[in-house]
DNA sequence: GTCTATAAGATGATAGAC
DNA sequence: GTCTATCATCTTATAGAC
């Protein structure tokens, strides 16, 4: 069994990544994982605190995803896009940094910092091998995500990335 | 002087593409009039209201401006992506429906049903010269718009769509 | 570690005076 | 139309018992 500071990471991450910052609780959280909001303070003090955490670990693992990936022999942009897709078929989420980012002004400061070094070091990892269209193909892949998960549609996601593929 | 309903829907345009309709309140709309959020109420009874009504001006709004640069001889989706990065620049926001498309989940059914109708419409205009590609081209604009203020860079925009140039 | 209790503030919304 | 209450509810956060 999972830590429960984990079970919490859990619970918020997917929070967020439905509602985004401002839609989710410390109520919320306590509620799913089947703990009191109390609890919840004891191991994250604050709110910022918690989505900041949420987001450093997205970032961490994604990026080892990607690697693990891209050791298999995947190429790197398919990886990141078979990434995205997964999430956005299995439980229709999109990007937890994409989230993040459109509230970008009413954000607490350090999980502002995590969602852009997610998205700077995406462009980085994308130039990697497609020099000079990483952002271009990272904003490809953040705007079909926002569009498929809007339409509930994840066929959209396929055709709008298709050349990517 | 402009209708105080205009001058109230003005100020709830800009909260939540700011913020989110999860981050803006009638309270802080209020505030910004000039009035009292029981005011905000006389012409908006619910919050649900007030957000349906600013997302479909804005999508009224959106559309005739594509048709206006298209009549003086503009391309399509040069004309999309000229507005959107006007405001980018101008006012440092997103795309209103790309904001509330992200919330998906959490947003009231009215306010949700006006962002999906402006995308799939922004689809629809994209591809009357762009046949199949509407998706793709939409998708890769609202993705360079979240980045770019996130990273509070219009030049990222610039560089991410210039293939659409 | 988790709980109960509680404080202090924000929020959506309404009633009723003017 | 706009205001002053006022309400019920939600939210973050803390103190202190267990």
């Amino acid at each position: 069994m999972t830590n429960r500071r984990d079970a919490i990471l859990d619970v918020a991450e997917r929070l967020i990544r439905a509602h985004g910052y401002s839609g989710f609780s410390f109520r919320d959280v306590a509620s799913e994982v089947g703990i009191k909001s109390a609890s919840v303070h004891y191991h994250f003090p604050t709110t910022p605190d918690l989505a900041a955490e949420v987001a450093k670990r997205y970032r961490q693992r994604f990026f080892e995803a990607v690697e693990a990936e891209v050791q298999s022999g995947a190429g790197r942009v398919e990886a990141w896009r078979s990434l995205f897709r997964r999430a956005l078929d299995q439980d229709g989420l999109m990007c937890l940094c994409g989230i993040l980012a459109t509230e970008g002004d009413g954000l607490p400061t350090e999980v502002a910092n995590e969602a852009r070094a997610f998205l700077r070091l995406g462009i980085d990892s994308l130039n990697q091998t497609q020099n000079g269209e990483g952002g271009r193909i990272l904003s490809q892949l953040e705007g079909a995500m926002l569009i498929a998960r809007s339409t509930n549609d994840v066929g959209f996601f396929d055709i709008a990335t298709e050349n990517l593929a």
